[in-house]
DNA sequence: GTCTGTGAACGCATTCACAGCA
DNA sequence: TGCTGTGAATGCGTTCACAGAC
């Protein structure tokens, strides 16, 4: 099938095939159908053959898709065939919390470098990882070749800080304050919104029949 | 105009559309066209007022919007006028963040209650919240009316749990775990990503052209 | 003239339905 | 027979364009 436009939908969906993937290569599983991963995931069958019709045909009629197959199919798709290299910006509650989530390792993910403004905290270790002071940003992420940032900083900070990233040539950022971050936009920003999720939760406990 | 059907979408943006409200509302403006919010938000114009227009006739034709009647109205919209009462399962080092995290007050959200199953966290609190034992859960959702809840757990606990939220009659859940929760489909969850968003990113960075 | 509210047109994503290969 | 891969049909959300209120 031709590659020219992927819906921006799909994309974010091969994470959740590779994750489901994972889990059956872990539980020893050789062949899976769209059918099964479809029951698991909740969606419509057609919709994962199709999704992944846009990269290439990994399946075989009559039979399915190898699992192991297929995982490694999406993971060089996704770009997660070796580990992807994460440096964290503010190393607050937040900040903590995702630095110790044990959950990113496992998926390919890796926060090698860790930055922070508060004197107090620089020099310090969480998890492994030395704070350091934002003076080294430009430096370490080109040293580390870092591509993608994630942005826990609180939000009257969070643009300045985006500005920051984009000299120091970061590629993609998933910025977790509240705001809407102007960079040049051949820079990715991704957004996770607690209070949009929360209330989009509550206009739906509202109308509840 | 007719309220029957409103896209998913609308009710996501609603969230962003009270927030720059009440930046405007902060910094005094009193009146703002659709033109403006468009601006600062970097969407289409027609998109806000159509949005709006699902749930009224907020406007004045040739002036725009009053910002703090508009505020107001989506408040309401999204049942956000009194506070949104939230429940957290889960107080580890992600479940400590959010319950620390300030900008859920000023937005009118407000964790009310803890649970853990560790018994050495059951009994201490965090931000002032007790942190609980799940036996009491049932009890204290009743008692406060709390509707919503915020499930910070292992992947591995993530669906017991959900049954349990469930049987104590909560009626959203916004689930951290990679994972999907099984529950009646009257409870409304809501997913919070990280993996597929990093992968989505890493997917971008990998096409940087 | 300005800016809202909204049908109509458009475009993107999902689902259907089936041809084609194992 | 079973299941993929994919055009065609459908559905949904966005954008256009303009009538109508101020």
């Amino acid at each position: 099938m031709k590659r020219d436009v992927i819906p921006k939908e799909t994309i974010k969906r091969m994470s959740l095939y590779l994750r489901c993937l994972n889990m059956f290569l872990d539980s020893g599983r050789e062949n899976i159908s769209s059918k099964d991963l479809a029951d698991v995931l909740k969606v419509n069958a057609s919709k994962i053959r199709k999704d992944l019709s846009y990269f290439g045909e990994f399946g075989t009629r009559g039979r399915g898709y190898d699992v192991r197959r297929l995982s490694g199919e999406i993971r060089s798709i996704l770009h997660l065939d070796g580990d992807l290299k994460i440096v964290l910006i503010g190393v607050g509650n937040l900040g903590s919390a995702l630095i110790s989530y044990p959950k990113f390792g496992e998926q390919g993910f890796n926060i090698v470098a860790a930055f922070d403004k508060d004197p107090r905290k620089i020099g310090k270790r969480k998890n492994g990882i030395l704070i350091q002071d934002l003076r080294f940003l430009k430096q370490e992420i080109k040293k580390k070749k870092i591509r993608v940032a994630i942005l826990a900083v609180p939000t009257e900070e969070a643009q300045v800080m985006g500005e920051f990233l984009e000299r120091a040539g970061i590629r993609a950022i998933l910025n977790f304050a509240p705001c809407q971050l102007s960079v040049e936009n051949k820079i990715k920003v991704a957004y996770v919104d607690l209070a949009m999720e929360l209330g989009r939760l509550s206009y739906h406990v509202k109308n509840y029949n």
